[in-house]
DNA sequence: TCACAATGTAGGCGAACGGCGACAATTCAT
DNA sequence: ATGAATTGTCGCCGTTCGCCTACATTGTGA
C-alpha cells in the first residue's frame, strides 16, 4: 500500500502491529525504542527520526518500496531471481514424454 | 526498489534528483527544506525527520509502498491501475521480433 | 461490575535537529 | 588551465526530539 504521509505510517504500523497480537510495550521492546514513541508514531508524529521509523518497520517484518522516474526496480544486491533456461526444461521433458 | 535503511533513501534520493537534473539547491526549494538538509540526507542521515523526508520524495515525484502481513495491497482511494492489453502487446513483440 | 492490562498524556532532562551565513572543496564547461 | 557552479563542512541558535517517571484514560475479560 502506499504511504504518502506520517499519518500514513502510523496508521500501517498500527495495523501491522495488531495483525500481530503485539502491545505497544513489545513492539517497543522489539525496535529498541520507547513506548511512547510507538504512541507518538501510530498518532502520525510529522518530526519522528527516519532511522527509528526503519527499525520499527523492520521490527514488524514490514518492507518499503521506492518508485519513480531514475529508481531502479530492484537492486543488484537484492536476491536474484532463478535464471532457468526455459528451452533446455522444454527440451529435457520432451524426451522423457514424447 | 526496497529500502531498508537511511542510506537507502539517501541514494534513492540523489539519484532521483540527477536524473531530473535538479541541482540540490533546487531540490530544497521543491521540498521546502535547507539545503544543507538535502546534503545530510544524501549522506544518509539516520535521524532525519520522517515528514521532510516525504516532502522531498514528493518534490521529486517519488512514490513510497509498504508491504507484508496485515497490510491491504491498495487502499479503497487509491488511483487505479492502467489496464493493459497483454494479448495485443504479445502480438506486436511477435510481429516486430518473431 | 470490577480489576487489570493497554493506551494516551504531562513535565523534566540532555542531546540533536535544521535553518542560516560563511567558507572550503569538488565538479564541470570553456 | 581557469573561473563559475555545485557540493560539502563549520558554528551559532532557538526548537524539538525521545527517554524517563508518573498519572489519567480507555479497553477487555472474568
Amino acid at each position: 500500500m502506499r504511504v504518502n504521509t506520517p499519518v500514513d505510517f502510523g496508521l500501517m504500523i498500527r495495523q501491522a502491529r495488531r495483525a500481530r497480537g503485539m502491545t505497544q510495550q513489545e513492539l517497543a521492546r522489539a525496535a529498541a525504542v520507547g513506548r511512547q514513541w510507538i504512541v507518538a508514531i501510530e498518532a502520525g508524529k510529522p518530526r519522528a527520526e527516519l532511522g527509528k521509523v526503519l527499525q520499527t518497520l523492520a521490527a514488524l517484518d514490514l518492507s518499503l518500496s521506492i518508485h519513480g522516474k531514475g529508481i531502479p526496480e530492484v537492486r543488484e544486491s537484492e536476491d536474484p531471481i532463478e535464471v532457468i533456461d526455459l528451452q533446455a526444461v522444454l527440451d529435457a521433458h520432451r524426451r522423457t514424454s514424447p
